[in-house]
DNA sequence: GTCGACGGGATTGTCAACAATTATGTCGAA
DNA sequence: TTCGACATAATTGTTGACAATCCCGTCGAC
């Protein structure tokens, strides 16, 4: 849990503050609506008070974070309209990424992704859920980075973390992890056999169970007394 | 061209000094490759130096400016591929986005965005750049703001932006300003028609002109001796 | 003449002290 | 007890000074 960053420009720093902070909120070592105080923040991790205040308002562009003036940041709770919303988008972009990879897939893409896969599964089976997260990301990355369009696979990067903060609740769940691995292997079989339809199949699904999962989490255990539960939509 | 920001918290402060800034990129003041430095800005904009940083990091974030480590910021040119990339992005965003927003569209929607139109029409007949760049922005949140996903609506705003800084060629045209208007007109009559084929048609029309003109701009007027003219793509 | 060392100037990056703001606790009066 | 005024602590916001870095022109050695 140690920053590991010695000798490195700010804007490094900050980046490298940023992603260990998403990291814990995904780890659901941060819980939502919990305070993150920059003196604190910067003296566990060995940096300035400033850096933090920039990795802070990296976060907030992101929107892990919420900012209040003068009042400080707290990791940000999605309501389940939102968390339905951003899935919504989600499922329409990387459909249209899934749609776009060349099929079958080069070799190198395929190689890269089971060499990914594979230590995903490992961490899995080990429980380590730090290096499943990261696993999975890379995955992705990967995956929708074969589309060939770096902008499309930013913004399904963006949207993804958005949703981390509810992250916790699958990050740390071995029938999740055991799961997502397994539709990760079918993408990977899919994409070696150039069944686009498949593909496309296993994308959208493969969004369902953490939208869910999340959108359950939210109603179970960090409902306001007296908020509003919404009704679906689109 | 001077700031009107006398008292306000600084994150108010940031944003308007990256709007400003934006602004100055699309008029066509600031250049692509023009060198944006912090203390030169902050003199000019009167704030203090480390707000211009942080408006600078945001423009970073957006994709508006590029910064080197110890170098500065420079205003960003996209290269035709990515260029075409983006406005593919956008396509098939905003024909989401229109496919989603209920028709009819409801008669507070209709009227702000003839109000809208309207100003944007003014501004075109007197030539006013800016205003007419305002106006088509704030035309274009309220048109995609009735998708109801603000989600849907930030991505396709950011996308907008990104290609803000080829803007200066098309946001002082005349005929480019002209074709805008007509055509936000006709986006108009297919909302209050409740014809959706022609909206959605409309929408990815819209989109057209400006690629092609900021295409045509990199490459007769920011073309570097020696960079390479990239193939049509994606 | 070319190349590398060197220095000056311009610009960005870093920092810690200080100011401003908000939250919290205490006390007294009704 | 309950309420509000006030003091105090915790935290964020702001500033200017200083350090580090880079660019560029100059000069000298080969």
């Amino acid at each position: 849990m140690i920053a590991t960053v010695l000798k490195a420009q700010t804007a490094e720093r900050v980046r490298s503050v940023a992603a260990m902070l998403e990291e814990e909120i995904v780890l659901g070592w941060l819980l939502p609506r919990e305070r993150l105080v920059e003196e604190e923040l910067a003296e566990r991790l060995a940096v300035k008070r400033h850096v933090v205040r920039e990795a802070l308002a990296d976060l907030e562009r992101v929107g892990l974070v919420e900012r209040i003036p003068n009042r400080g940041a707290v990791v940000k709770l999605l309501d389940p309209v939102e968390v339905r919303q951003i899935y919504s988008v989600r499922e329409a972009l990387e459909t249209l990424a899934a749609q776009q990879i060349p099929l079958p897939a080069s070799a190198t893409v395929l190689d890269e992704l089971r060499a990914v896969q594979q230590r995903h599964a490992v961490a899995v089976e080990s429980a380590d859920a730090r290096a499943a997260f990261r696993a999975n990301m890379q995955f992705h990355e990967t995956l929708f980075g074969a589309c060939g369009n770096p902008h499309l696979v930013e913004l399904i990067q963006g949207l993804a973390q958005k949703v981390h903060g509810a992250r916790s609740i699958t990050a740390a769940s071995p029938e999740h992890l055991g799961l997502a691995r397994d539709e990760h292997a079918a993408m990977v079989d899919a994409l070696a056999a150039g069944d686009r339809d498949r593909l496309v199949a296993l994308c959208r699904q493969h969004l369902g169970p953490s939208r869910d999962a999340y959108i359950a989490a939210i109603e179970a255990r960090f409902a306001r007394p007296g908020a509003v539960i919404a009704a679906p939509r689109g």
